[in-house]
DNA sequence: AAAGCCCCCAACCGCCGAATT
DNA sequence: TAATTCGGCGGTTGGGGGCTT
């Protein structure tokens, strides 16, 4: 009943791969392609399991893989995809021609994910960590009139400072509203809202229902950095 | 120079739906 | 229909290398 075992369970090698063992494996798809990854250890003369030569290959042997980091424009465009996908690796890949899930996954856990928390945004969310945690800090933005507000702890050294962005627009249906302000007020965080050019009338983030999905949101966020010594 | 710490990433693990017998 | 494996996925880990003290 059922199928056969993908293989003999004893005696396989695991850990890291050989160059001799990369070798095998190359050689042997190259020449056969892959019908039946149950077989390929056995025909290939390898001691591992097919699970084993899978992961091997997508991951480091694909003649198709593209090297080196991550550029900046692939970075932003994780989070984005991340943004709406959540943490499903394989299917964000599928942007990425010639990058592996893992690859990715590696990127957010070790990279992005860090970033995040430093501008002080929950990366399963992308929303500020401490929205619904910090009470006071809500009562106060409501207080001004801001419903909803982007938190940025690293900004709480610098007191009134005011982060203005110049033309960034937010999308094209809001191309009035191209002002961005980052205001750090009462040492708490900082609120974000967006100024219309004309009026000056102010929009807070409920405005932008996706906001955050929007790629040009995170223009928002560029050199800011710089600010800092 | 050496010890300790931290970061990165390759590889493993366990789970799940599909496929097979 | 039941039992079992396959293929694929996301989560996790541990070893190696680099950095700091």
């Amino acid at each position: 009943m059922g199928r056969q075992p993908c293989c003999e369970k004893v005696g396989l090698k695991r850990g890291p791969w050989t160059i001799d063992e990369d070798n095998k494996l190359m050689k042997f798809i190259l020449n056969n392609g892959i019908q039946c990854w149950r077989l390929v250890p056995k025909l290939a003369g390898l001691m591992r399991c097919g699970k084993s030569c899978r992961l091997r290959w997508i991951n480091y042997l694909r003649p198709d893989l593209k090297r080196g980091a991550l550029t900046e424009a692939e970075e932003d465009m994780i989070i984005e995809l991340h943004s709406r996908l959540g943490n499903r690796w394989s299917k964000i890949a599928t942007y990425f021609p010639g990058r592996t899930d893992n690859e990715i996954k590696n990127y957010w856990n070790t990279r992005i994910k860090k970033k995040m928390k430093l501008n002080g945004l929950d990366p399963i969310t992308h929303k500020p960590v401490d929205l619904e945690t910090n009470n006071e800090e809500m009562q106060h933005q409501q207080n001004l009139g801001f419903q909803e507000t982007i938190s940025i702890p690293s900004l709480e050294d610098y007191g009134q400072m005011q982060y203005k962005t110049e033309g960034s627009s937010l999308s094209n249906q809001s191309n009035d509203y191209s002002s961005c302000i980052k205001n750090s007020d009462m040492g708490l965080g900082s609120s974000l809202v967006f100024q219309n050019k004309e009026s000056l009338e102010s929009f807070t983030m409920d405005s932008y229902p996706n906001l955050m999905d929007n790629p040009f949101f995170w223009d928002c966020f560029t050199g800011l950095g710089e600010s800092f010594p």
